[in-house]
DNA sequence: GTCTTGTCGAACAGCCGTGTTCGAGTTACT
DNA sequence: AGTAACTCGAACACGGCTGTTCGACAAGAC
């Protein structure tokens, strides 16, 4: 990742624009090369070996950068209160943001090492970890699975329902709702009613 | 996928041989070269490309074989009786089939168009649609989400165990009964008591 | 035992992508 | 206005992989 301090104004808008056509083209194709991505950039294929050594360079910046964003995202969702209700309001963010990058995921896995793409998903998936350690405190979310099954399981399923919308299969309408009750229901404890839609639990 | 009938003896051995060592090949690197298959088989590079004309309809090959076998070992999954002591089953069976060929998924990801992966995938999900399905008749699993995206959540948490196992941070012990009793309490109706482990539903 | 069917190695052709070099031209800082 | 930073296009070297052709040779079928 090319320094952006201190640089010429034009090479910093260069770099911007060479990282937003290279979201682009990887969206479109995984596979996308180099001249593609400089081409859609409006830009020299030698200026981007400028800026980025190396295409899995480039990748792995563009991917930082999607990674940060979604940090970013998910940083903003409170999950003060109730932690069922925090959980739809996790997803509801979530969402979002796997569903316009799950394209440019499937490129970093193709261009970087696996333990690159889990070292990215860090961030991110603290997050996760704290609300499901939190309900699991007051009781709410199951203790009897391990915890970090339990967030593989949101990542899985919040990155499964992406597949099934770009597949045509699932409403794009339909699938906020869809992933909450699922995860929801996954993350109940065994033995308690599971209530519909992160309703407070009712003490009947 | 060349004709195994009719062909002389070692021709149709060396067919087996080369389906054999391109798993093994792919399972390994998923972007593993014809060469370095035909070298792993034993055999040289141009009687490979005697039976497949192309590397893409070697994989092609390869996959189909390895689907066929999962949908023959999950036909032959007893689906009769209580549906969640049938999924437990289910599970149980799919679980080390997806395991054994995860590696083999993602080289025919880079190989084969989405639609033929999905085509071929569609055999051993009937299944898991059909006792679905039956479980929903008998009001054992929720109805309230569509039927496409449960089966879609079946595949998904299985594979995201594969993948976790992979990583290391899942023992392959404890998958089986992580994966049942998330897919269980994600299978069961919102309100209704999920129960530990697939036991039969009491009349409280 | 003959004849068809396969096999083999080496070599070739072609393609596409990466990453580099060069020299000349352009743009922005001060 | 001068200078340093940046850009550009064309061209090159390089490597790896695919798919094909050839002629000689071996193995199974009948």
């Amino acid at each position: 990742m090319p320094v952006t301090t201190g640089r010429r104004a034009d090479a910093q808008r260069n770099v911007a624009a060479i990282l937003d056509a290279a979201a682009a083209c990887l969206v479109r194709d995984p596979d996308a090369s180099v001249s593609d991505i400089a081409a859609a950039a409006g830009v020299g294929r030698v200026t981007l070996y400028g800026h980025f050594s190396s295409r899995t360079e480039l990748v792995d910046a563009v991917f930082v950068r999607a990674m940060t964003r979604a940090h970013e995202t998910l940083d903003a969702v409170d999950l003060d209160g109730d932690a069922r209700q925090a959980l739809a309001r996790l997803v509801e963010s979530s969402w979002q943001v796997v569903d316009e990058s799950r394209m440019l995921l499937v490129a970093a896995q193709r261009a970087l090492p696996p333990e690159r793409i889990r070292e990215l998903h860090e961030s991110p998936l603290r997050r996760v970890r704290a609300l499901l350690e939190r309900g699991r405190a007051d009781g709410g979310f199951r203790s009897d699975l391990p915890a970090d099954w339990l967030v593989a399981v949101f990542y899985t399923v919040v990155h499964g329902a992406a597949d099934e919308l770009g597949a045509g299969r699932l409403a794009a309408t339909a699938a906020p709702s869809a992933i909450t009750a699922t995860l929801l229901a996954a993350f109940t404890p065994p033995g308690e009613r599971v209530l519909a839609d992160a309703l407070p639990l009712d003490p009947s």
